[in-house]
This record gives structure tokens, C-alpha cells and sequence, in this order.
DNA sequence: GCCTTTTTTTG
DNA sequence: AAAAAAAGG
């Protein structure tokens, strides 16, 4: 190299602040600074309590450890590699770009109340530093703040804001992962993946990995699973926990590994005449996903209070630590509850259809918080998200936006009945069952002597009885309104 | 995105 | 007599 070379103006530097973006096809922050001449330097900043309340849980985090180290190879093999930091991220932040000379800072934006006031708070301090800052939308079809009601105000009810969306739907291309990146080794190389601490110390997600891989390729792969499989008739078997009749993208959706927008263009050029009401059927959900972000970004102190404030009066029961442990471990010796909350343990994941059962077990069979609810899924879900979780317990519970009215109380044999019939979801999740037949395995405290038979073990009787339940909780919301 | 009970319709 | 629809929580 001739020396005048290194007196030539090198590309100047800018981080690129991964968060819950952990990908390289479509991510605008990452290609803002390829378009602008920037040399990206990916830097990953572990803050934890910068989510105040709502700190990832540790099914969380053990996803994540293993999103990071697929972020990474998929940099590596483009010439560059993730640098892993410890926060508070504005400090370290700070620091980088004294350390790197980098003149920008590039990241996608994230919803949750704490992280918003955060990013707001480093761009602000950042700008009056000179430094070039600038946020982008990698994790919605829209900005929760574009879509207004005719009064300019925000939606509450689904079906008008889907309908909306529908309206104004333009979705830009998406850009393809970059093939090569630049790189530059000026700065500090940061830390190991291992020192973040996000992987279990010991393996109680084992069960996880057998169902989920984690990363970038690991989410097209399971879109191309469900567009070879489960897209075709996923209106009518989404509901059904037997089968695999869902997308099974809500991790990689959380995690920013997928970018909904390239599903939606995987989907579109997917739909043929005789799949269109199933692509609906998908859109909608995807629209639900983008009404909980709406939501929270509006409503921001819901994840800890009751969006309809008539229920801060609600009688709630009073916790039994071991009636909560019961919920929770699967032993309420109802079959379709246990059979969710142990495929939850045991997997980091649940099916929508029995969230909604289990859920409304709790807060209406039991009377128990919402919130008690939510904070266990926060803990042991691999998709734990702060808009969707916000908005599912809420809406079972009858305290939210657009949500199922208080009396809509479940009943667990007769969701089980409907929608696992055969009884396979059950037998799989709680096999003690499985010598039982079919409408026994739904209410096995009907032939209690068949019961001990089979299964010894296995609560004999509900937690709580059906009918009783039910009853003491329309009792309860009668006297809210009354 | 429900459940139960009551009422009406259908075979 | 059973199924479907309606009503109301």
C-alpha cells in the first residue's frame, strides 16, 4: 500500500444499535448507514433494567443469547461481527463514539413506555453532542401515530382500526440483506456473548430447542414451514392446539428476526385463488399485532393499570400462592388448563387458543388479577412482547380496549371439546391422561374411580368447581355495575 | 374470539 | 324431539 493511502479520508463510522431488530434483510437503521457511506460498527448493549417494571423474563433471554450469536455469524460471514456491551446505553453510547470517532447512530425503534422514553432521552442528548441520530420502523406495517380516527384520535376497538389500516395499506419494498459489509476494527471489541449471562445456567430450556431455532434463518425457515404447511386451511385450524395450525412466528416476530413486512410480501406472492380467505385470515392477525403496539404506544401505562378503569373497583380475589402455583405448574386438574401451562414450561411457547383458555381460568374461575397472569407469561413465554401480552390478558379479563365483555367466561371442557375433539393436544401435554377415553379426558373427576385408576397422581377434583366458578364471577362483575 | 337458558323452527 | 336462533349475562 502506497502511504498516501492512509492519508486518504477513510469512510466515516456509524453504530448501528441493535435491539429488538436482530436481523439483516429488511432492517432500515442497518441500511441507513450503508446508503449514507457509513461504515457500520453493530454494537449490542445489554440494559436490562432499562424496561423498568417490565425487564425481559427468562425465557426471554434465553432466546435472545441464541438470536445474538445468529445475528453475529450472519455478520461474520459478511466481513463484520457484533460487539457486545454492558449499558446504561446512553453512557456506552457515549463512549463508542468517543472511543470509535463514529459519526452517527442508527437504530429501529422499539414501543415499549420505558424504551420509548429512553431512545427519546439518547437522541436528544446525542443531537446536542453533533451527533448524527436517526430512528426508522423495523418492527410494524405502521407507526402507531399514523393511524388516527376521523376525530384524530386513536382507535380503541379493533375491527374500525383494521379497517382503517386496510385503507391506507402501502407497505414500501423491502430491502435484501446487504452481501458483503465494511468494517472497521477502530474502538473497544466490547465483551463475550457469554458474559451477558442471557443463557440459563442450567438447561431448563432444553425442551425449547427441540421446537424453535432462534436467529434470522431459523424465522424464514418457519415462514416457509407455514407457507408449505399450515398457511393452506389456517382460518378454520388455527384454533385447534392438536395440530400445527399456526405460523409459529411470534418469537421471531418479537425479536425483529423477521421484518412483518417481508411476510406480508411473502404472503401476497403466495395467494392463489383457493388460499386468499386463509391470507386474510392471516393479515388480521398480523393487524392485531399492530392494534397491541397502537394500543400501548397510546396507552402507555396499561401494561400495569386497567385500560377501563371501572374494573380498579373489581373484587378481585385475594392470591393463594399455592392456588397460583397450581395454575402455574399444571396441576389445576382441569386437563385443558395443565395441558397448556405444562406445553408452556416445557416449550417457552403456548396456543393462542388455549392462552385464552387458561387465561380466562384465572381471572375468572380463580378471580384472580390479570396481572398475575401476565407477569407469569412475561417470565416463561419465548415471545414474550409488552403490546401483545398487554392487550391478550386485558382482553380475556374484560378490562381492555375492544375486549370480550366481562360475562364471556370459557369453559375449559367446553373449549376442549371443541377444539382439541380427539383429545391429542391434552394426551401430549399431560400423558398421565392419555389411558382415559375422549370426553373423560376433558372432566376426569366425572368417573373419579376411572381417574385414580389411570392417573393417581393427578388431581382428583378441579381447583375450582365449573359451575361454582362461573357463577361467583358473574356475581362479582354484577356488583361492578350495580 | 363465550356460555347458558329460553324461544322458535324444523323434520 | 332435536336443531337453530335469540336473548341476556
Amino acid at each position: 500500500m502506497p502511504a498516501a493511502q492512509s492519508d486518504a479520508p477513510a469512510n466515516p463510522l456509524a453504530l448501528v444499535w441493535f435491539r429488538n431488530d436482530l436481523r439483516l434483510d429488511d432492517n432500515p437503521a442497518l441500511q441507513a448507514a450503508l446508503d449514507n457511506g457509513y461504515v457500520p460498527i453493530p454494537v449490542y448493549i445489554h440494559a436490562p433494567d432499562e424496561g423498568g417494571d417490565w425487564a425481559p423474563g427468562a425465557a426471554s433471554d434465553a432466546w435472545r443469547h441464541r438470536s445474538l450469536a445468529a445475528l453475529d455469524a450472519a455478520l461474520r460471514q459478511r466481513g463484520s461481527h457484533l460487539r457486545y456491551f454492558f449499558g446504561p446505553s446512553l453512557a456506552t453510547l457515549q463512549s463508542l463514539i468517543a472511543t470509535t470517532g463514529a459519526e452517527a447512530v442508527f437504530w429501529n425503534r422499539r414501543y415499549e413506555p420505558a424504551h420509548e422514553r429512553r431512545d427519546a432521552n439518547v437522541k436528544t442528548t446525542l443531537r446536542q453532542q453533533g451527533i448524527r441520530v436517526e430512528s426508522f420502523n423495523a418492527a410494524l406495517l405502521f407507526e402507531p401515530w399514523t393511524v388516527r380516527n376521523k376525530q384524530g384520535l386513536p382507535f380503541k376497538v379493533f375491527t374500525p382500526y383494521w379497517k382503517a389500516l386496510l385503507s391506507q395499506w402501502q407497505l414500501g419494498l423491502c430491502v435484501d440483506a446487504p452481501a458483503r459489509l465494511p468494517h472497521s476494527d477502530e474502538g473497544p471489541a466490547g465483551v463475550p456473548l457469554e458474559a451477558l449471562k442471557l443463557a440459563p445456567e442450567r438447561d431448563w430450556d432444553r425442551g425449547f430447542w427441540d421446537e424453535w431455532t432462534p436467529g434470522e434463518a431459523g424465522a424464514h425457515a418457519a415462514l416457509e414451514t407455514f407457507v408449505d404447511g399450515a398457511l393452506r386451511g389456517y382460518r378454520e385450524q388455527r384454533d385447534r392446539p392438536d395440530r400445527i395450525g399456526t405460523s409459529r412466528l411470534s418469537p421471531h416476530l418479537h425479536f425483529g428476526e423477521i421484518a412483518p413486512r417481508r411476510i406480508v410480501s411473502v404472503l401476497e406472492r403466495e395467494r392463489t385463488a383457493g388460499n386468499g380467505a386463509d391470507v386474510d385470515a392471516y393479515l388480521r392477525e398480523l393487524g392485531w399485532r399492530e392494534f397491541a403496539h397502537h394500543l400501548l404506544h397510546h396507552f402507555p401505562e396499561t401494561p400495569d393499570r386497567n385500560f377501563d378503569a371501572r374494573f380498579n373497583d373489581f373484587a378481585w380475589s385475594p392470591v393463594s400462592a399455592a392456588q397460583l402455583a397450581q395454575w402455574q405448574q399444571g396441576r389445576t386438574g382441569v386437563p385443558i388448563i395443565d395441558a397448556g401451562m405444562r406445553e408452556l414450561w416445557q416449550t417457552g411457547w403456548m396456543h393462542n387458543r388455549v392462552r385464552m383458555i387458561v387465561a380466562s381460568f384465572l381471572t375468572k374461575h380463580l378471580r384472580y388479577h390479570w396481572r398475575h397472569g401476565a407477569r407469569w407469561f412475561w417470565d416463561t413465554l419465548v415471545d414474550a412482547d409488552l403490546a401483545n401480552n398487554t392487550l391478550g390478558w386485558q382482553w380475556v379479563a374484560g378490562t381492555g380496549a375492544d375486549a370480550a365483555p366481562y360475562f364471556r367466561v370459557f369453559n375449559p371442557v367446553l373449549q376442549a371439546s371443541k377444539f382439541d375433539p380427539d383429545g391429542d393436544y391434552i394426551a401430549r401435554w399431560v400423558p398421565e391422561l392419555s389411558g382415559l377415553p375422549v370426553p373423560l379426558r376433558f372432566s376426569p373427576w366425572q368417573d373419579p374411580a376411572a381417574l385414580r385408576r389411570v392417573a393417581p397422581d393427578y388431581p382428583p377434583q378441579p381447583l375450582v368447581d365449573m359451575g361454582a366458578g362461573r357463577d361467583s364471577a358473574l356475581a362479582a362483575y354484577r356488583k361492578l355495575r350495580g
